[in-house]
DNA sequence: CCCCCCATGTAACATGTTACATGATTGA
DNA sequence: TCAATCATGTAACATGTTACATGGGGGG
């Protein structure tokens, strides 16, 4: 999944989030490997023939800068960081609603976005944005059932799996409720981060 | 034209859940499309580009036959259906083994071959695959919670979102649990199915 | 008459995958 | 010295995406 065609195509989800995480902390190719190898939410592994591309894209367009440092005889280290206008690209795709039509194939993202939010937008755009996944949650929970009730599905182990995405997605949904608890209540707490800008 | 060598290459995940859904009941291109769209977990959505180049692959390797039917005048219509040996070779793919390392991130496709397996496995073989996948899920949420325990999460966020797949990994898992006791216990009832040849 | 549904695809292009290439430094 | 880790990448190939092409039949 990727590849719209035309000049100033939007950014693949690949590159939102290869940009985020460049964003949250500079990081060398070789160290966004690691990471993405090592990371527990591993839902991105990408090969060397996509990942240095992908920065060489985001480069082109002005979203990344690379700093070339040479620490004492090693071999050149490129430095990533997001520029200004990086950052600013990051946070709207940050601030895009939760689309209630795909957020069962989209869940995963939605996550990693929500990770990345953290130090990017201020609190109350992550507390719209949980609840603007619950209530996603909600009606694909509600379509589900009806689905299941409507009794049109082929055979016996379809049922059972539409009943896995129902399970899935109702846990989900309680997750975003509690987790917006959690960050309503730390409010103040000293997480100061910067503002819309 | 540009697929001269046809490699012997494994089946990707889309051509095996492609002869899957054929092999459960004979569709035309049309038809593929139509059932993918409007499926209800519409993790699969193939664009014409992906769908009738996969189609053609397949009929190349001799796993699926296309029958020619033209019904009253309309145009013609490709009726697909699976051949022995992409029925065997389906099977093969139903009965691959549960990756505990990577059931993070194939459990949607785990879901469809559970889908799939109805009419094609035995009763016996399925259960042996809920438990393979409950055993998975069950060391995937026990590394996660070590890995919160450890404290090693770089900020508020990410933690949350790890506890996020905890709590959709574990609904999963009792999902594993309760389809099995559900398949155990109609093991007699009106559904024989096909040995595992 | 026009538009939508049926039903088949192709073309151009971008992306991802796998395998390979290159070379310095650190530790057993 | 040999292997692993750090650190950069390219080449060939397959696949997927978007947009377009083609045409019959049915309904408003």
């Amino acid at each position: 999944m990727t590849t719209p065609p035309a000049r100033n195509r939007p950014l693949t989800d690949f590159e939102q989030v290869l940009l985020g995480v460049i964003i949250q902390e500079p990081r060398s190719a070789y160290g966004l490997k690691k990471m993405f190898n090592s990371s527990p939410a591993s839902v991105y592994q990408p090969s060397p023939g996509a990942l240095h591309p992908a920065l060489r894209r985001l480069e082109q367009r002005g979203l990344l800068r690379a700093e070339q440092q040479v620490s004492s005889g090693r071999r050149e280290l490129r430095l990533y960081r997001g520029t200004a206008a990086g950052v600013a690209e990051h946070r709207d795709w940050l601030r895009r609603p939760v689309n209630p039509g795909t957020v069962g194939s989209d869940l995963g993202l939605h996550l990693m976005r929500f990770a990345l939010m953290d130090g990017q937008l201020a609190r109350p755009e992550v507390l719209a944005f949980l609840d603007g996944l619950a209530a996603a949650l909600s009606g694909f929970v509600e379509r589900m059932e009806k689905l299941v009730a409507s009794g049109t599905l082929p055979n016996q182990h379809a049922g059972l799996a539409v009943g896995h995405g129902i399970a899935i997605h109702r846990a989900s949904l309680e997750w975003a409720r509690s987790a917006r608890a959690t960050l309503a209540g730390n409010h103040q707490a000293g997480n100061e981060q910067m503002e819309t800008p």
